[in-house]
RNA sequence: UGGGCUAUCGCCAAGCGGUAAGGCACAGCACUUUGACUGCUGCAUUCGCUGGUUCGAAUCCAGCUAGCCCAGCCA
């Protein structure tokens, strides 16, 4: 009996399937084009995800390509992070990383080409007249004075435009295609302008660049891209991509495809928005685990593996969306749930006497790291007569279905003894100093040889030995049901987006821990070592995610 | 009478004329050396609205409505 499983392909793979099937391409090739102009966040990581999915998916290929056609905008810097983030994330380009700025000489051809064949020519006006030319939404613009200029004159001042002759803004070179166009991109756009303006790759080799609309059709055909997968909003550039593509002269031109973004509610995604918040040091950097940029999600603690996983599970469609946090929370515990070791921790200690232990005893007690996955064996955890304890693990007066520590009740301590409580100790303000109980020789390991059973299973680290740290809580920064942004645009932000809790007592086992180990808290949820911050002899983790659920109050 | 795109459960999302998949979230029960995990159960008589075609419509047609994108010498 075979049960398959029938995972519907997207619309994406269903174009893919129609053009192989009718013998528009013999295979599939794919790319990722960044702007080296920034960091690379969460939106990047599906674009990046879907072409490599799909390449790989049709045993095609999967290009790099850094689009860098502005040089007034684009820093090396950003090359390098860049590349980090699509390896970390597991896209492999092989050797297939490229520059558009490498295809500069070949665009200035085909553009020189568009002018022989009288589809381009040289324009005078300056930006404000060209914007005013240009008609608009509701209206149709009129021709350029400059339009019919003769197929010899456009040469020979492109040439000089390449040549340095004029100044920034003096003059562009523009497609001849349609001032009535209803496609605002079809009215004679722009392909080239100037800007004496050295460049990351080339240097002063150039003083005139092309325009992404020219660019990028060109790019994606020399390099053999079958399918050029972008977001929505360049839907109503196809046309345009198309012409050129077609007037270049290109056979098997690629085929631009268009794909909605991904959004998380409540995190904030806008560039300039996040821009906002490192400059005001609301966060502490483009790595801040509350971003969610690449880096961000990874110093978090996120795994390539959970952001996979929520690529996946979101799938892919043309709706503007915007999935729940919970759904990336959800890939990461699945993902973690039998990978990481299971630790106990106390991120808000109280201390626990067992006044029936031997005053000056310790012992070490083997626990195993995952009961679910016992590939990651098993350390030995200290135990003596004090330890601390969750303080919310403990009630003077329990509410109903309470089952973890309250006076007269016994519950186990996880993988030692179970303990029955006797009272606890307070300060002149009423807060718990000390909680008291006694254990019972005979239930080491957390079995009671008579069969008796506890309701209630609570984590400990024995005081004697236990390890400082600083947990930070990370929580969303945009505050829920406001909506991300106020009406005079500043942002809805969480007070509480930040806890930092630097008293945790941890086993002695975290000691060792380095950046990026992540952990699952007992009841406390999932951590990981924070890459940034953490020293040898100061342990920070952030928290991933918490667990689901802890105790509620029944009703 | 600018153009383009979108609309299926709180959130994603299948569906492609034959009578509403799945996941997240949520709720309940069971299990449990993590109140986690796991297992089971529940969760759209209805597909933005209104008409039409058809034996039959979320799927086809017409007309509305709502949302997103476009008037950079950015990508």
């Amino acid at each position: 009996m075979e049960e398959k499983e029938v995972v519907s392909k997207n619309f994406i793979e269903q174009a893919i399937d129609k053009d192989l099937a009718e013998g528009v391409y013999d295979h599939v090739c794919t790319r990722f084009p960044p702007e080296p102009n920034g960091y690379l966040h969460v939106g990047h990581a599906k674009a990046i995800l879907l072409s490599y999915g799909v390449a790989k998916k049709y045993n095609g290929e999967f290009h790099l390509r850094f689009d860098d056609t502005n040089p007034t905008k684009e820093k090396t810097e950003f090359v390098e992070s860049i590349k980090e983030d699509i390896r970390w994330l597991g896209a492999d380009w092989k050797d297939h990383l490229y520059f558009a700025s490498d295809y500069f000489e070949e665009m200035y051809e085909a553009a020189v080409k568009l002018i022989k064949k009288g589809k381009a020519y040289v324009c005078d006006l300056s930006a404000d007249e060209i914007r005013e030319y240009r008609g608009t939404l509701t209206e149709p613009g009129k021709n350029s004075p400059y339009r019919d200029r003769t197929v010899e004159e456009n040469l020979e001042l492109f040439e000089q435009m390449r040549a340095g002759a004029f100044a920034d803004g003096s003059r562009v070179l523009r497609a001849k295609i349609d001032m009535a166009s209803p496609n605002i991109n079809m009215r004679d756009p722009i392909i080239y302008r100037v800007a004496h303006v050295s460049h990351h790759n080339t240097g002063d080799k150039w003083c005139i660049y092309p325009m992404y609309d020219f660019a990028h059709p060109i790019e994606d055909a020399i390099e053999g891209i079958t399918h050029s997968l972008c977001t929505l909003e360049f839907e109503d550039h196809r046309p345009l991509y198309d012409w050129v593509v077609r007037e270049v002269g290109y056979e098997m031109p690629p085929r631009q495809i268009e794909f909605a973004k991904l959004y998380l509610t409540n995190v904030v995604t806008g560039k300039r928005y996040i821009k906002k918040l490192v400059e005001d040091k609301i966060v502490d950097g483009w790595d801040d685990p509350r971003i969610a940029s690449i880096a961000g999600l990874r110093r978090r603690g996120f795994t390539p593996e959970s952001i996979q996983m929520l690529i996946d599970l979101c799938g892919i469609s043309k709706a503007n969306s915007s999935v729940d946090y919970a759904m990336l929370e959800y890939c990461i515990r699945e993902d973690l749930k039998l990978k990481s070791p299971r630790m106990m921790a106390i991120l808000d200690p109280v201390k626990l006497v067992i006044d029936n232990y031997p005053e000056d005893q310790t012992e070490l007690l083997d626990v195993p790291n995952n009961l679910e996955n016992e590939s990651l064996g098993s350390r030995q955890v200290p135990f003596g007569r004090e330890l601390y304890i969750e303080r919310e693990d403990f009630m003077e007066v329990p509410p109903r279905k309470y089952f973890r520590m309250f006076p007269g009740n016994e519950v186990r301590l996880m993988n030692a003894y179970f303990v029955t409580c006797t009272g606890c100790e307070k300060d002149e303000d009423g807060n718990i100093t000390v909680i008291h109980a006694t254990y019972d020789p005979d239930t080491k390991g957390g079995n009671a040889p008579d069969g008796r059973k506890v309701k209630g299973t609570i984590h400990w680290v024995a005081a004697k030995t236990a390890v400082k740290a600083e947990c930070r809580l990370y929580e969303n920064l945009i505050d829920e049901e406001k909506g991300v942004y106020n009406e005079d645009g500043s942002l809805n932000l969480n007070p509480n987006s930040l806890t930092v809790r630097k008293e945790c007592c941890l086993e002695p086992a975290f000691a060792g821990a380095k950046p990026y180990d992540r952990f699952q808290f007992v009841r406390n949820g999932y951590f990981c070592v924070d890459a940034r911050d953490s020293k040898d002899d100061a342990l920070v983790f952030n928290r991933i995610v918490s667990l689901k659920s802890s105790f509620k109050l029944p009703k």
